[in-house]
RNA sequence: CGGGGUGUAGCGCAGCCUGGUAGCGUGCGUCGUUCGGGACGACGAGGUCGUCGGUUCAAAUCCGGUCACCCCGACCA
């Protein structure tokens, strides 16, 4: 066994950094923090975004693309906004090298220094809304529905592949409105579009909710979240969609001429999702084996193993598996046939399990002879030998199976690990011994939250939009509270 | 930035205490036998032991400096 993986039960950090590298999503660079994405991590990303983007579009947005700089001096612009991120910028400060006159190697230019510092785009608000401010003059200007795909550097402590690198790779909505009710409608919008993403592909349940205001985007009036459980019972805060007022209007005197004549402030929102993503369809799924990726974000759905002892039993083989591609294929399976002559299928099929491909099917001499194949499915692990005649209907039955059996066993662990509690020291005991979402009446202050986070590490991770109604005392001060909110511990 | 640890073959590690021929696993190459759950045998290639300096007849090993990386904390999508 030449891959073998940390158990979860023995190091769950361990178990995940273990199976992004052995089942080659991605890898540390050279570079302090910075990851490599591999082909094949790389390839999940590009199936996200492709049904990001294309959400995005059918909810009529565009994309465009900003600079990777910002000036410096746009970032005061805005005051929350700067306090938020000063402390995890890249700076350019010159912008020439040459040779040391010691000798030793290359060195910055000294006289090479730039009149102002640009900023590495730890996000693009700045640089979007000094843009904006040409382009809105009228109402009629309105309502701006941009995206951009693009790369962000947070210069950030600790780091860990793909849960929170120094660069990483994101899509940043940013809207501009003429009226509050639209932009908040905007915001609600496309944290809906997050949620119905993360559970109709990624098979990830997700709550979503209003962040506190200690939670709060740097620069928002309001942030909407969508907070997934992974299997150790930790929350990940997996997109954000932020109403921004006319915070940045504001900063950056975006203003335009309404209908009725007056001149106004736009109103704003923005939204992301990240390469994180990735950190929560790895963490949600999978197992001891390796990888369990859902169907519909999988590189390729099935795998096909040819079993054989010479050149002409493959040859054979191969012939029923062409014929076997081309059925799956016409009903819209992605297929890899893997007749690499160099690995044995024992290694192989410990190899796709790793990678999590959803189902894999094996074919024999012994299946040549029977008209069959032996179909294996990735989540139970499950084998049957069934019938090469209408092959492609049984996958297609089987990989929907596969999506709504991952995304339900998700449900249920959530469900079990979601703990409504009445009094604090309960509290410190549900979030020692067991964790997950913890239901929680909070008497609505900062101070209290901070209080918590400080003793417990515990944060609010949602006031939930679907929160039940109900009179109750702040676990931690005992002032009166109208609903449960949700806490856990975070990555 | 505080605490801990590690740099030796592509990767994972032993050797260091007690200085004296550079070692194991895996991976890689060739050949043969294998092939329905990570095959086996034979042969072979591959390392100025992070780096700079010191002690010594002799340094991977002892001493000092330095650099890098990892883990735990504070910060965070």
């Amino acid at each position: 066994m030449a891959k073998e993986l940390t158990p979860r039960s023995e190091n769950y950090s361990q178990w995940y950094n273990d199976l992004v590298v052995k089942a080659d999503l991605a890898e540390n660079s050279a570079v302090r923090g910075c990851m490599v994405i591999k082909p094949y991590g790389y390839a999940i990303w590009e199936k996200m975004q492709a049904e990001l983007d294309r959400m995005f579009k059918e909810t009529g947005h565009s994309n465009a693309y900003f600079p990777l700089f910002i000036p410096k001096s746009f970032f005061s612009k805005e005051a929350s906004h700067v306090e938020g991120f000063a402390k995890e910028c890249a700076v350019v400060t010159h912008y020439r090298l040459m040779n040391d006159p010691n000798g030793k190697g290359i060195i910055v230019d000294p006289d090479a220094k730039l009149e102002e510092e640009l900023i590495v785009r730890p996000t693009s608000e700045t640089i979007i809304w000094s843009t904006y401010k040409n382009w809105i003059q009228s109402y009629r200007d309105l309502p701006i529905l941009v995206n951009q795909w693009a790369n962000v550097v947070r210069w950030e402590m600790r780091t860990r592949l793909f849960l929170r690198t120094t660069e990483f790779l994101w899509q940043e909505g940013h809207t501009a409105h003429a009226t509050s009710q639209e932009a908040i409608a905007e915001t609600e919008q496309m944290v809906n579009v997050y949620a119905n993403f993360a559970e109709q592909f990624m098979a990830l349940p997700v709550i979503k909710g209003s962040k506190s205001a200690n939670e709060r985007f740097a620069g928002a009036l309001e942030t909407y979240t969508i907070e997934a459980l992974m299997q150790d019972g930790k929350a990940l805060q997996s997109g954000t969609s932020h109403y921004l007022g006319q915070n940045f209007a504001k900063a950056f005197d975006v203003k335009f001429a309404s209908k009725e004549g007056n001149v106004e402030f736009v109103w704003g929102s923005s939204w992301g999702v990240s390469t994180r993503l990735m950190g929560a369809l790895i963490m949600a799924h999978s197992d001891d084996n390796g990888l369990v990726l859902p169907p519909k974000l999988a590189p390729f759905q099935v795998v096909i193993v040819p079993i054989y002892k010479n050149e002409e039993q493959l040859a054979a083989i191969s012939e029923k598996v062409n014929s076997i591609v081309t059925k799956l294929r016409s009903v819209g399976i992605s297929v890899k046939y893997d007749n690499n002559d160099n690995k044995k299928p024992g290694w192989k099929f410990a190899e796709y399990e790793l990678k999590g491909v959803p189902v894999r099917i094996a074919i024999g001499p012994r299946d040549l002879e029977n008209g069959t194949v032996e179909v294996a499915r990735r989540d139970t692990l499950e084998k049957q030998v069934v019938s090469m005649e209408n092959i492609e209907l049984y996958v297609q039955q089987l990989l929907n199976d596969i999506q709504d059996n991952i995304f339900n066993k998700a449900i249920i662990f959530r469900k079990e690990m979601t703990t409504p509690v009445d009094t604090y020291d309960e509290f410190k005991e549900v979030l020692q011994n067991k964790g997950g979402f913890i239901l929680a009446h909070w008497d609505g202050t900062s101070e209290t939250e901070q209080m918590i986070k400080d003793e417990t590490k515990a944060t609010i991770r949602c006031i939930p939009f679907d929160q039940v109604p109900e009179e109750g005392t702040c676990m931690y001060s005992g002032k009166p509270s109208k609903g449960r909110v949700i806490f856990a511990l975070s990555y």
